[in-house]
Parts: C-alpha cells; sequence; structure tokens
DNA sequence: CGCGCTGTTGAAACTTGTCAAAGTTTGTGG
DNA sequence: CCACAAACTTTGACAAGTTTCAACAGCGCG
C-alpha cells in the first residue's frame, strides 16, 4: 500500500551496507570488529526512501523487519479510539525503529517520518539467525532493546513526575546531547516537530509548550525563532531540572 | 549486601525448575517443547526469597541475571535527585525482572517485594548461551522484551493523556485481567500497593487516587474495602475508559 | 499573493495538587 | 492479648498549574 510513498532501493552496486557506514559507531553494530561488520553487510539488502509526512509503518501492519534510520528524522505515535494521540519518541540518525513490533508480530505503533529520511531495512528474522554467528551482536541488539526499555521508563517519569518546565528542559537537553553525538553544534539546532508534537511527546498542550520555550527565553535560557533553538545557558536549563523550589526550601 | 536479608535456595535436590512449574504457560519458555523445557531446567539453578519491603536489585547494582517472579508480587521504581519517585512496574508470577539491566550493565531501577516473594534466578550470561541451541527460546525472549516496551509506551499513553478517571479504570482493568490469566477471579482481588504506589505509577497524588476510588464506588463501578477491591461493572469501567463526553458531545 | 498551517498570547475554567484533620488498619512490645 | 505507635486512607477546603477557548501574527507553499 505504501509502496508508491516510498523508494525502495536495493544496494547491490555498493556493498557499503554497515562497514563503510559513518553511523556504524552510533548504530546497531557498535563494538562489532572488522569481520564481524563485513559479516553484517550481507544482512542490509535494501534501504526505504520515506517523504516526510509519511509512514514507514502503522499501527496493525505485519512485523517484518527493523529499521535504522540512516538519514531523517521520525516520530512514533500511538492514538486511542477517540483520536488522541500519544508521541512515544523521536528517532534521529543511528537510532532504530520497530522494536515495538517484534511482540505480537504486528506494529503497536506508526512511525512517521518528519521530514523526508532513509531507512536500512533489517529482516528480523535475518537477524535472528546472525545472531547464532555473532554472540557480540547478539548482546548488543538486547542492550540495545534494554535501553529503549530505560528511555520509556525515563518518559515515564517526566510525565509522571515533572512540571511542564521540567519536561521542556529535559527535551532540549536530551536533543542537545543527542545532536552532539552526531557531530552537531550542542547549543544550536532545528526542531523537526511542531509545538503540538513536542506537547504530544511531553504530555502537554501546545500551548503550553509555546508558553514554557517563551518563558525560557525571557529569562535567557535560550533563543527560540519558530524551529530554531539556540540554548544560551544550559546550566541555566539543568537547573530548571534539578532544582525544585520547594525541595530546596525544605531542605536548603 | 542484601544476602542477610534474601535467602538464596539452591534447587539441587529437586531438578523441578522450568519443566514442572505451573507457570511455564506464563513465563519466559511459553511455547518451548517438552524437549527444550528439559534442556532449560538447568539454567535456574536457584531461587531466591525476599520479604516484604526488601529489595531484589537496587539502581546502580551490577546487572548479572534476570528475575523471575515465582511468588509474590513487586514493584519498580526510579528516584529523581529530589527524592520524587516514578513507580515504573508492578510485576506478578510469571513476570520477568532486570530487563533495565542489560544495556549499562547496572540496574536502572529498584524493584522491591511488596510481599513476600520468591524469584527465580536467570544469570544472563547462560541465558544468552542458551539462545544459540534454542532458537525459540531466543525468540520468545525477544517478544517478551518487545512486548514490555509496548507496555511501557501504554504507560505513556496513560500518563501522556488520559485523564484521572481513565487512568485508574485502565489500571484496575489491566490488573483484573492479569490476575484472570493466572486463575484468580477477574472481579475481586486484593491490592499489593499502597495508594501511594498507584498514585506514582499513575502520576496522580495518592488523594487522588483514594478520591477517585470512592467516585467508582459511589457511581456502583467497584467496591473498595481498603485494599480489597471487587469489580461490579466492568463494562461500566470500560466505558470510562473509551468514552470522553467531550468526545461524544462533539462527534455524537 | 493569499490561504492554510503553525505559533503566540491572554483570560477564564477546570482538573489535580496541597494542606490539614480525622479515621482506620497493622505491627510491635509490654 | 491489649495498647500504642506508625503507616495508610479518607475527606474537605483551598491553591496552583495546565487546559480550553479565542484572537491574532507569521511563515511557507501553491
Amino acid at each position: 500500500m505504501a509502496s508508491h510513498l516510498t523508494a525502495v532501493k536495493p544496494l547491490a552496486a555498493l556493498r557499503e551496507a554497515c562497514s563503510q557506514c559513518n553511523l556504524r559507531e552510533l548504530c546497531l553494530p557498535v563494538g562489532l570488529s572488522a569481520d564481524e561488520l563485513g559479516q553484517i553487510d550481507e544482512l542490509v539488502k535494501l534501504r526505504r526512501r520515506i517523504l516526510r509526512g509519511q509512514s514507514l509503518y502503522r499501527t496493525g501492519e505485519p512485523f517484518t523487519a527493523l529499521y535504522a534510520v540512516k538519514t531523517g528524522f521520525f516520530k512514533t505515535e500511538i492514538l486511542l479510539a477517540d483520536g488522541r494521540e500519544q508521541v512515544t519518541g523521536f528517532q534521529m540518525a543511528g537510532e532504530l525503529l520497530g522494536l515495538d513490533g517484534i511482540g505480537m508480530e504486528k506494529h503497536a505503533c506508526n512511525a512517521i517520518a518528519l521530514e523526508d529520511s532513509e531507512v536500512c531495512v533489517l529482516p528480523f528474522a535475518d537477524l535472528e539467525r546472525y545472531f547464532h554467528e555473532i554472540a557480540a551482536l547478539q548482546h548488543h541488539f538486547h542492550k540495545v532493546m534494554s535501553r529503549e526499555i530505560v528511555r520509556d521508563q525515563g518518559v515515564m517519569m517526566l510525565l509522571g513526575v515533572m512540571r511542564a518546565e521540567e519536561r521542556l528542559a529535559a527535551f532540549l537537553l536530551n536533543l542537545s546531547q543527542r545532536f552532539t553525538a552526531r557531530g552537531y553544534s550542542p547549543h544550536e539546532f532545528n526542531l523537526r516537530m511542531t509545538r503540538n508534537e513536542i506537547g504530544s511527546y511531553l504530555g502537554l498542550k501546545l500551548e503550553t509548550v509555546s508558553r514554557v520555550l517563551s518563558r525560557f527565553q525571557e529569562e535567557g535560557l535560550i533563543q527560540v525563532h519558530q524551529k530554531h533553538i539556540r540554548i544560551i545557558d544550559p546550566a541555566g536549563l539543568k537547573k530548571v531540572l534539578s532544582a525544585r523550589q520547594d525541595f530546596t526550601e525544605r531542605h536548603g
């Protein structure tokens, strides 16, 4: 159904897959030896291009493969019957998509490109077969899944106990850190998502997101111009996270 | 450090581990053949008893094993620097604990027994070795981890978009369903956790939990007496979940 | 060049949190 | 076995934070 929307590109010509990929230090093959890297090149036989706004997969579709983001930016979201939506994550280069689908052999969320993107297709049955040969790959995959669980639990903390300002501060610092890991500036970046999507991720309404960003700007923590963010005072942002007035009052 | 608190029991005598366990249809070995079941009996060499209030593991401790709840009831929680806590889950018989620790080789939460409990110890390095021999076990383990991710994303939805009544309704229905799967009544059960712990899980204050439960009782949906819950009107509870007034108003 | 989507800001409403007091249960030690 | 303390629960009144509703501004795409 999505075939006319997403180009599929065989990698026949350039056998470059993982061993030549500049994301190999961020992506699934982290820590593999050169030999092992060569082995898994054969795993990644195709890529898919997803245009902005199109979905890589949707809830209920049969699960067949994991996807590693090669370029671009995605969101994953789940929908309630009445239309309310929860964005469960934003994924950038080197991050895996599709782990939700393994359990039920159907995808459990929608993965939607927020800009024109490209992913490497990792057929899961093949991947599991490789695990038998490359123990390091198996182990690393388990780590990736485990870290996803820990990440999700961090989001629970965010949604469960933090106030709006703390959520936004945590969000901005997290983005900054992930951009940094990819070689971009820690202080300046463009948001790929709308205020509404940020709000949905953080359990806030878009107006609240807008207001808090404005407040951060007034306080000299950041500069906001539409989707462009400049972090002026990273330490100040971190303080928003750690310093709750009532806490310092009670214990200070 | 916790050794004087938690008895360790070798299973030397009865080599019954998984193949004789009445939880094998709920626990990790789901779907294994009799042969395969026999093989993994050797994996589970010990059990640990954890008394109520004691921890099975704590944040930062080195990760060595997963734990399958044999009897009892646990919570997992993460703590913020200022003392705020988020309960990330409640685990009952047949459910796995410790998946959070794989990624960093350190546990990322506290796992605390809410009643006297017993767990089977599954040394993770051993487990990964078994995966090479029993492909079905490997695959099933991936499913378990994936389902944990999906569960966490369901909690995000709960915390991100649902109102207090919906959260409680979802919580009660979830417990009911899990007790049912273990052969207990779907309509009647005892909560193992306090109002505070429920609140921490659902992102609410204990007073709100108490008020909503009282309201449910007034509305004839449930009967509450301290920790004892009787679900009078399961369909009514489900309606709390699906039917938001403003939605029906807008689209009705 | 204008229409639509996205973002900003204000005022009022609502849900949930905070504080406080009292009731209940559970556990412990005499 | 009772008594008391500690922990947990319930309920009320009030406060605070966030959402809702609304109006308007800005940017980008056709």
